[in-house]
DNA sequence: TAACAATAAATTTATTACCAATTTGTAAGA
DNA sequence: TCTTACAAATTGGTAATAAATTTATTGTTA
């Protein structure tokens, strides 16, 4: 039962009494001595979980006086919650941005990688795999680090959030061919290195993402939820942001 | 100036030596003994040390076998190198479909807030929060939690990465006036719920900015060529040589 | 009474020594 | 050749103890 060393679990102990609130930040924490009586390890076992603690950013040590809660800083990608309709939305947006400035500085290897994803996706290899190939390879070809340090970020959303990812399969595990018949557009434009085109193309991608969503969630949903739904729809929609003049 | 316990001490110098590339991913570490007669510590000092790296993500421990470096996993953020075209361009393009996002969504509460970072910026206090604060308030105004992080993620790279710092510091310590009435035009694009306008006066905001940083690499590079050009001057001169004659 | 200095108490820091548990390689035996 | 058993190496955990630091207390002095 119990593989992992001892002054892991203690970890946790210690850990889930500050997030119950027991202990609040800035309060200090029982002396060691009193940790040992209470979980009836020696010394150097609770003296092993509090640097662990210490590490992680959970408390701060001071010698001679005891262990003080820290501050829990928020990691600004896990700060808020994130549903799987408004990663979509940001994931269209900023990868149509994306795939318009890879329009104009996408290189013909980079080309061919694409390419080598969309077979591999036919042949139903790690669709999974390809399909993200696929996207990081454009956001790679803006030449932009800074846009595909955002992207990325966006990816690891999705990965990171149970919901979202959950979401995501539901989705992904069917529809293949539309996902692949989008991707074909998105790459021809980009071929034909037409800005304009590759982000109405990745717009149509991922509002065909949303709308499945929508789909997806109404199937579930009861009656109220359905009613909640088709009022946001128009909020996550697209529509208002994709007439531009050029 | 070892305010620190010894232990970190001991976590820099094994990690120095992992970063050195003594020790390469899935490879052992010497035992624990063994660092006890390098360092001149004793074994619980070393233990400790090993738990904050294994805390930290960088070795693995196998008991009974040994403490194995891990594949370091870098951070998306930190990964690449983003110079401050890369994230203005990118802060153009993302804060630009915010903008237009928000011209949809945002509150009467949200418009008053943005007031509020003007008349700030107005008034001279605290201009760079101020600045912030506008660019956040948008990005919130979306009610996009993606978006948001994804921007947020990209105000750190300002703050973290030192050389972008510097860069946009030369330049916001000028052209108040100028931002000043950026931020008009978007705010009133904005009040007007004028998605296109929203994002086309977000586009000009940055493209100024954009334009400043090339005039101001273009005036280092200059400066740089002097210095150069003056330091070969001195090399070159004959004034070492002439001043013999007689 | 108030301020300051010395002292005592509480707490963490670090060391030494010892034994237990686990893994791993090796060698003996079937 | 395969399996088993054992021994070596290594980490895991405990106990006892001394040292350093901070904090509270107490006593003295102005």
């Amino acid at each position: 039962m119990k593989n992992k060393r001892m002054f892991w679990s203690i970890v946790e102990k210690i850990e889930a009494r500050i997030n119950s609130g027991e202990f609040t930040a800035g309060a200090r924490l029982p002396p060691e001595r009193e940790f040992v009586e209470t979980y009836n390890v020696s010394r150097p076992t609770i003296r092993e979980a509090i640097i662990a603690l210490e590490v992680r950013g959970r408390v701060e040590v001071k010698t001679g006086s005891g262990v003080y809660v820290l501050e829990q800083k928020e990691d600004s990608a896990t700060e808020h919650k994130i549903s799987a309709f408004e990663l979509t939305q940001a994931r269209a947006l900023f990868e149509g941005e994306a795939a318009a400035l890879a329009a104009f500085a996408i290189t013909d290897e980079q080309i061919a990688a694409l390419e080598k994803t969309m077979s591999q996706m036919e042949m139903g290899q790690d669709v999974e795999k390809a399909d993200r190939d696929f996207h990081l390879i454009i956001a790679k070809a803006t030449k932009n680090n800074a846009v595909l340090s955002a992207i990325q970020g966006l990816w690891k959303v999705r990965t990171t959030n149970s919901d979202v990812a959950e979401a995501y399969k539901d989705i992904c595990s069917q529809s293949h061919t539309k996902r692949l018949q989008e991707h074909r557009e998105i790459l021809n434009a980009l071929k034909k290195r037409d800005t304009a085109a590759a982000r109405t193309a990745m717009h149509k991608h991922f509002q065909r993402l949303i709308n499945a969503l929508f789909d997806k969630s109404e199937e579930k949903a009861l009656e109220q939820i359905k009613k909640q739904t088709s009022q946001t729809r128009g909020l996550y929609s697209l529509d208002h942001v994709v007439s531009r003049a050029n």
